[in-house]
DNA sequence: TCTAGATAAATTGTATGCAATATATTTATT
DNA sequence: AATAAATATATTGCATACAATTTATCTAGA
């Protein structure tokens, strides 16, 4: 009477409700974002800029889990835009990445939106900082 | 002496710790579903139709949370591996998509991967439910 | 019955992601 | 100094994602 566990099934399955959440949530960000010009991924590379003010590709790369590949195009988009500026190092082979005036400006207008996207959703800070950590546990084993 | 607290430091967002551990378990699982000619996104659409056999592309698309601009070409890809198979519906703005003969036996040789990517991560049972039912709940909430 | 919405799927356009490759530059070795 | 190996970034190619639009079809009301 009792069925076998079916290890295929999608709810059976832990990577699909982070795949589908972390998607969903992204897209939740998106229209706080639009008003400023920025995708998320863009944000989260604004984030590293607002602090450290200078980078190279590489250190930005690292931090946010991207390779070149992604942040090449995107860093011109950044630039194109005037929040970011991207000079030659000493040694010509890095690029280093710098916020702009209007870069920083824009950091003011981001600061609410972690507030306002954790408003409406109803999560414990105990349940938040749960995930969180098992978030980066699944980061640090996987990557 | 005592730091404000920044909320746009990276480290102090809930969302980057899921966006990036969620692309690293898919990309995690690439290397499994290669051999099987299968990308994650294709995996998990194989999953819906390993349990519905039939189901409609909306359908689908409800059940991975992925809509017609994805699923459409997505599923062109699965007939024309041979997988899967697409016919029209009595209402003929349907249509209907099939497993094949094919498609289900792909399955037997799936059906070891979620096991082989949970032997390599040292997550208890406990932390990963507990991570299963957060990712629920934040799916349910900003979707 | 005719036609205005409603519905399902496909298409278009933009932005990731990432593997693999290419390019440019520097460093190490002879 | 000449060149092989290493390093940083850019480019290419493929596969998502998703908003917005289009196409095809169906349904309900005049």
């Amino acid at each position: 009477m009792q069925g076998k566990f079916d290890p295929l099934l999608l709810e059976n399955q832990l990577c699909f409700p982070l795949y589908a959440a972390a998607k969903a949530l992204v897209r939740r960000y998106e229209p706080f974002l639009e008003p400023l010009g920025l995708t998320y991924t863009q944000y989260i590379v604004m984030l590293v800029m607002w602090e450290r003010k200078v980078a190279s590709v590489n250190e930005i790369g690292e931090r946010v889990h991207l390779d070149s590949g992604t942040l090449s195009p995107l860093l011109n988009k950044l630039v194109s835009k005037g929040f970011l500026e991207k000079t030659k190092g000493e040694d010509s082979r890095f690029r280093f990445i710098a916020l702009t005036k209007s870069g920083e400006e824009l950091r003011k207008r981001a600061e609410s939106i972690p507030m306002q996207i954790g408003c409406c959703m109803d999560f414990t800070q105990e349940e938040a900082t749960t995930l969180y950590t098992l978030c980066y546990k699944m980061l640090n084993q996987v990557s």
